[in-house]
DNA sequence: GCATGTCAAGTTGTG
DNA sequence: CACAACTTGACATGC
């Protein structure tokens, strides 16, 4: 079965996440910090709830969570964890009941760290801010029944090679449980699918292929040969492929393909994925929407 | 209310 | 050299 992932977000449905800024809560003193933060995050666990029903009943079989669903969890001057929080019995309660609910109706459920979380990079900074964050990733895909943490390679600073050699370094210092679920994806303007499979390969993870990235940043591999390596990798897991899937907003032919649309194209939908084992996020703008007519395009 | 500026963080390519 | 782009605008502020 060919399943089709929704991104995060909502367009209509009325299902929104909360959010707060560090300066907003530096206004008030701990308590008071504490009591916000804790009715945001069980806000956003209960909107996951809503969001779950929501794709269930729509026929949507993964969904990518967004980031801050903790909001701010790893600042460093306002950083927190969830047993501090008033409201903790209830979340962990809602939490479970996501787990149960995603598995009993087999909804994949991914996550994606943004672009900050660097493990190439040669500042020891960054790469320490990268493991904090991923670790906090790490810590919400155990509480919400996650199973992948996707990430980019990140930056080149000229030389590839040396920086996939520091990713695969930087990989060795993440705790067990993120080593677990992480996968890299090939981007749009530094690394394809031809330099990352062997990377995962030799780190014994799977590889989510973007078939939009490596149309805006094509290698020696075709289309055809990345997904079945891509396929192949995730195989030799035992787990189900993940590829991203997005269309161009100003067309192939314009100067910038990379900008997402609000809808996907179905002409660049891969009409070998069809009839696959795989999961395919839909990352276009129109959210919901967009995934809804895919599935009416592609008569799934 | 509504318009506008701000928000922790990286890296690259474009205009 | 500023800004957009990337998985995603939401929120605070000022009128």
């Amino acid at each position: 079965m060919l399943r089709l992932g929704l991104c995060c977000i909502f367009k209509n449905e009325p299902i929104k996440f909360r959010q707060t800024t560090a300066k907003t809560l530096k206004q008030f003193d701990r308590a008071e910090q504490v009591h916000l933060l804790s009715e945001l995050c069980l806000h956003n666990v209960q909107t996951i709830q809503l969001a779950l029903r929501y794709v269930n009943d729509h026929n949507i079989g993964a969904f990518r969570i967004l980031s801050p669903l903790f909001p701010r969890y790893t600042h460093p001057e306002v950083a927190y964890k969830i047993d501090e929080l008033p409201q903790q019995g209830e979340i962990v309660e809602v939490c479970a009941a996501i787990r149960k609910f995603s598995r009993q109706n087999d909804i994949r459920l991914s996550l994606h760290p943004d672009q900050f979380n660097v493990l190439s990079s040669p500042r020891i900074e960054v790469v320490k801010n990268t493991i904090r964050e991923l670790e906090y990733q790490g810590v919400l895909a155990d509480m919400l029944g996650a199973e992948v943490i996707n990430i980019h390679a990140g930056g080149q600073y000229g030389n590839k090679k040396e920086a996939l050699k520091r990713l695969k370094e930087n990989f060795k210092h993440l705790s067990r449980g993120v080593k677990a679920k992480l996968t890299l994806e090939n981007d749009d303007v530094s690394y394809g699918p031809q330099d990352l499979l062997p990377v995962c390969s030799d780190l014994s993870i799977p590889f989510v292929y973007d078939i939009h990235h490596h149309r805006c940043l094509p290698d020696e591999l075709s289309e055809e040969e990345a997904t079945q390596q891509s396929i192949a990798l995730w195989q030799s897991f035992g787990r189900e492929p993940y590829f991203h899937l997005s269309s161009p907003k100003f067309g192939w032919h314009s100067k910038k393909p990379k900008p997402h649309a609000d809808y996907i194209n179905p002409i660049d939908f891969p009409s070998f994925w069809l009839g696959l084992d795989i999961s395919v996020d839909i990352e276009a703008k129109a959210k919901e929407l967009a995934v809804l007519q895919l599935q009416r395009d592609l008569d799934l």
